[in-house]
RNA sequence: GCCGCGUUGGUCAAUCGGUUAAGACGCAUCCCUUUCACGGAUGAAUGACGGGUUCGAUUCCCGUACGCGGUACCA
């Protein structure tokens, strides 16, 4: 087998991309790139009862937005084509069958309602969830009790059927888990889990096992979920002869709720934080769940802060590029315990990049925030002046509309209780003298509006910091934002004084 | 129930047997700022429990407790 690095992720279609299913994505890209390797994604799509169309184009659109592109996919294409499972079916049969001849697999005829009589049969305080194995399968109705005769009648009869692996008794299964180190379950505990289904379609464990050996996958990443099904799939590679080829694995630490169980859709709707990677909306019943890059997180701080859900260099640095992350990477700092997804760090990772990146690299993506806030940009040069102004306040990308629509249209709401209190006749004069100042002014530069403002005051024995706080509130509305001076000066000359002269209508 | 994996402040976490047990988020106080932020400073807050091993355990081993995951013709 080449040394050649090849990785894959294997989501099925089946609704929104979430926290973890990214976080999987991104350390087999890193590990990936770092090592010169391929990243494939391959989509699970054999349970067709779970399919949800268009499912896989938005984990597609996902992957984009997060700049983790796949070399090889559905999409991409690549050498190892098909990458839809559904596609391939036709390939798993003859492995299912190999094992049974092998004797490592039988086939078994169980109906639905059979199972279902087994599973309350054999329910017992002690034993909760029985399971179809070494003992019970004696009980049931499959090639190994009916014989060689009766299955090959039902099986030409077309009697619906399934192929189930045939687990060892009592043999200690280990293998080397490259962030767990060596785990080992004993075969007896292990149920006869099936390959093939009634439908022909593999399950996970056949088609994990036969398309990472024919895509010649050399590491698996995957979700602490699967380790307890990991023996099986070990055992398959060894039954079909393959142990040489089988890939390392990995099992990554599960991405919690707050509740510390599983992250889930759930805890998004409770807790009022996005789960999914981006906007989904479910096509059977429209329910809509909202996506990180809808909140307004910058992809790079959305990578940024999965990467360091479970893993960190061992130093202090918490801001990475991908550019760092390829290079810093190492699969054997991951933990080993779950971590609570904390939202409050989440957007201060965004609030970081925010701050880090250069106004233009999201711009555009800021503009269309406020497009949909109704508010159009017309000059581009000085909407990115004022992101700039801005961005220091801005923790998430929706923030820039609270924190710089003002510059753009007048305030709706004056919030005039901030002045009311102690406003007076001297100081509405104080305004009407300003606004005189103001008109007379042949350039609008902001050392000169502020020049102007501090004469005045001087001339009329007033105290800056009284007067300083009604103009913010008059011009931005409430008592927020950058310099006020800095303000008028890029709003200009004409709504400045439109914007004084309407609060003092207010005010008088 | 059984199997597996875990367990350092509220959260993310460093430590490859010896430290006053880092750092970050959040929180509090202060400074800066004639606003709000940003920035700076300070503070409160941590090794689940019990046994070993060792001169010395947060670190290694065992047990207990607790948590999570799995226990589907779902992935």
């Amino acid at each position: 087998m080449s040394n050649q690095v090849r990785v894959r992720f294997a989501p099925s279609p089946t609704g929104g991309l979430h926290l973890g299913g990214v976080r999987t994505v991104l350390y087999n890209y890193l590990f990936a790139k770092q090592n010169g390797g391929e990243f494939i994604l391959r989509i699970e799509d054999t349970d067709q009862t779970r399919f949800v169309p268009g499912a896989e184009e938005y984990i597609f659109n996902c992957l984009a937005w997060c700049g983790l592109t796949p070399d090889e996919s559905p999409k991409h294409g690549g050498p190892y084509a098909p990458y839809r499972q559904s596609e391939r079916k036709a390939m798993y049969r003859q492995y299912a069958e190999q094992l049974i001849k092998q004797g490592n697999a039988y086939y078994a005829f169980d109906t639905a309602e059979e199972l279902e009589k087994m599973r309350t049969d054999f329910k017992t305080d002690e034993n909760p969830s029985p399971q179809y194995n070494y003992v019970i399968r004696e009980k049931m109705k499959n090639s190994l009790t009916l014989g060689e005769a009766e299955t090959q009648k039902l099986l030409e009869e077309g009697a619906p059927h399934v192929v189930r692996i045939k687990m060892p008794q009592n043999e200690e299964v280990k293998f080397n888990d490259m962030i767990r180190g060596e785990v080992s379950f004993n075969s007896s505990l292990v149920d006869d889990k099936v390959l093939l289904k009634a439908d022909g379609m593999p399950t996970y464990h056949l088609a994990v096992v036969v398309d990472d050996y024919s895509m010649k996958i050399s590491h698996a990443f995957r979700g602490e979920e699967w380790l307890p099904s990991a023996p099986v799939h070990i055992l398959l590679w060894k039954y079909l002869d393959w142990e040489n080829d089988m890939p390392q694995w990995a099992h990554l630490p599960l991405i919690l709720g707050p509740d510390s169980s599983k992250l889930s859709k759930r805890h998004g709707n409770k807790y009022g934080f996005p789960i999914f990677a981006m906007n989904w909306t479910d096509p059977k019943t429209q329910e809509l769940t909202e996506g990180f890059y809808e909140r307004g997180f910058l992809s790079q701080a959305f990578v940024n802060l999965l990467a360091m859900l479970g893993w960190n260099d061992g130093t202090e640095q918490e801001v990475f590029s991908m550019e760092e992350l390829i290079q810093r990477f190492d699969i054997i700092r991951v933990s080993h315990s779950g971590a609570i997804f904390d939202f409050e760090k989440a957007k201060w990772f965004n609030h970081e990049w925010i701050k880090k990146l250069p106004v233009a690299e999201y711009k555009d993506q800021v503009k269309k925030i406020f497009a949909d806030n109704n508010i159009t940009i017309a000059n581009d040069e000085q909407f990115a002046k004022v992101l700039e102004l801005v961005k220091d306040r801005c923790t998430l990308l929706n923030d820039f509309v609270a924190q710089a629509s003002f510059f753009f249209q007048s305030p709706k709401e004056i919030d005039t209780a901030a002045i009311k209190p102690k406003w007076d006749d001297k100081k509405q004069q104080f305004f009407a003298e300003l606004i005189r100042a103001y008109e007379l002014l042949p350039t609008w530069q902001h050392d000169e509006l502020e020049r102007e403002f501090k004469e005045i005051v001087a001339a009329n024995q007033m105290k800056p910091g009284e007067l300083m706080m009604p103009l913010r509130v008059m011009l931005v509305g409430g008592k927020f934002g950058p310099g006020v001076f800095d303000i008028a000066a890029i709003i200009g000359k004409d709504e400045t004084i439109a914007r004084i002269k309407h609060a003092l209508a207010l005010l008088g």
